[in-house]
DNA sequence: ATCGTTTGTGCGTTAAACGCGCTTTTGTGC
DNA sequence: GCACAAAAGCGCGTTTAACGCACAAACGAT
């Protein structure tokens, strides 16, 4: 008989690996503002002891992960094996990929797969057309779902009460004048993306930027993530964008739902 | 004074967090054959006990890196975060893209940057012209370098000290029938690679995949990844390949030469 | 040359990761 | 439907390994 488990929360208090939390967020330490760090701004973002950083920093050299000319430590493109594996074991990306080479083909813009992951939408899938100017949406990219197309239709296909609780606790952040940061607003803008099947935004993440998606579902009419397409407002009207881009998409997404 | 570090072994013996070290481990053990893994599973793979498993798994749930259906495990698309770090905090991938894209537009096929990392070259930046046919290569994505033409130009812009002990340790496995596994004839391919400044590859990691690349090098001469294009080999002619790629993939090393 | 600051790292402490072994659950063959 | 085997969940005592302190060395500025 079980002594006294019956007290039981959900996981018990902490069969956690303390130093891989760590070591995860030591990896995530490294960003855009601060690509390069020695032990002791390490220790600062992680609140944790200095040698503790040092140590971390060790590992992940030793692991391939890093380099360091002995001071600061960067991170070497090993750590992509990482996504990678994400790559290698999801069925889905892989089986999206012809139907988004299908869209980029057929509309001549670049098109996407994205998941939501919390706050954010996740792209996991692209198909570029050869542009000068490109969106730079790479797969991994995450942008906060509110300012997003993909975001707004995976939202839409929540059921009521999940939609309710994340936003919740959402915080809806202005990245451009545009961007809707009111819950009201935004909540009533999902129901119009329900009730539409698609979404279509500009400029609500970077002025200019235009998304456009709908909701890719399977089978059981559970919205999984969403096919879409981004492209620089300026390129042609809300309308004709519409016209050009929406039937690709929903092909793609009906030609899906059985894969899935 | 130090007591007595100066026996002193590079890193003294371990400064590590073998926590970490397994928990990356683990990430890895996701692979295309077993997409999902249980504890037991993992357990086996990475040589750990089941109860240690099922902790990196509990843990790996816990920061969101993975879902459960209670039994089996399996990575989210958050991993993907792991690579982005390195896309964030890395300068390189970011300034080749135009070049790339550049490319791309000119001569209508996909374009790569690839590093060289240990065995194998990592493609960091793509830019994908709108195919139904493309060639799978995606940022992360690793290659054995003996097969590939970046991984070619690369080692033969090595010093001569450097080749010799990578060719040594190299194990250089066939993945088609043409696969070069010979020592001997590689180095000599590679040399005549050195000598004509690119390589042209085809159908050595896949049949009918034909790879063309030209070094990318920094003002001080040393050589630090290849500019590439990929390509269905049945498309067209070595010939007409390397006319209509050359240029232009020259044009951009030059480019990237003063940004790098 | 001196002082303040940052970095490298040995060492004792203690918490946390380990794996044993138990119970419970799931899957399979009769 | 039952019994048996195999896998999974998990409590607990042990021990290792991660921690941070403290000191030495290196670096930089005045």
């Amino acid at each position: 008989m079980r002594t006294q488990s019956a007290a039981g929360s959900g996981h018990n208090k902490a069969d956690l690996i303390e130093g891989f939390i760590t070591g995860l967020s030591a990896i995530n330490a490294f960003t855009d503002a601060m690509p390069r760090l020695t032990a002791t701004e390490l220790a600062n973002k992680l609140d944790i002891s200095r040698a503790a950083a040092r140590r971390y920093l060790i590992t992940l050299r030793h692991a391939g992960y890093a380099a360091t000319d002995g001071r600061t430590y960067w991170l070497t493109p090993r750590v992509l094996a990482l996504g990678h594996s994400y790559f290698n074991s999801a069925r889905l990306p892989r089986t999206a990929r012809p139907f988004l080479q299908q869209i980029a083909t057929e509309v001549q813009e670049s098109s996407n797969l994205a998941l939501l992951e919390g706050a954010d939408v996740i792209y996991v899938a692209r198909a570029n057309v050869a542009r000068l100017m490109s969106t730079g949406i790479e797969p991994g990219t995450r942008l906060p779902a509110h300012t997003t197309a993909a975001g707004r239709v995976i939202l839409a296909g929540l059921p009521k009460a999940e939609f309710d609780a994340w936003l919740a606790q959402a915080e809806l952040t202005a990245h451009t004048p545009q961007t809707v940061v009111n819950k009201r607003t935004f909540a009533a803008e999902v129901n119009a993306t329900r009730a539409e099947g698609y979404s279509a935004v500009e400029s609500q993440f970077e002025i200019g930027l235009r998304g456009l998606a709908v909701p890719l579902a399977n089978r059981r009419g559970e919205t999984i993530g969403a096919l879409g397409v981004s492209m620089a407002a300026s390129t042609c009207s809300v309308k004709e964008a519409n016209r050009r881009c929406l039937p690709a998409l929903r092909a793609a997404a009906l030609g899906l739902m059985d894969l899935i």
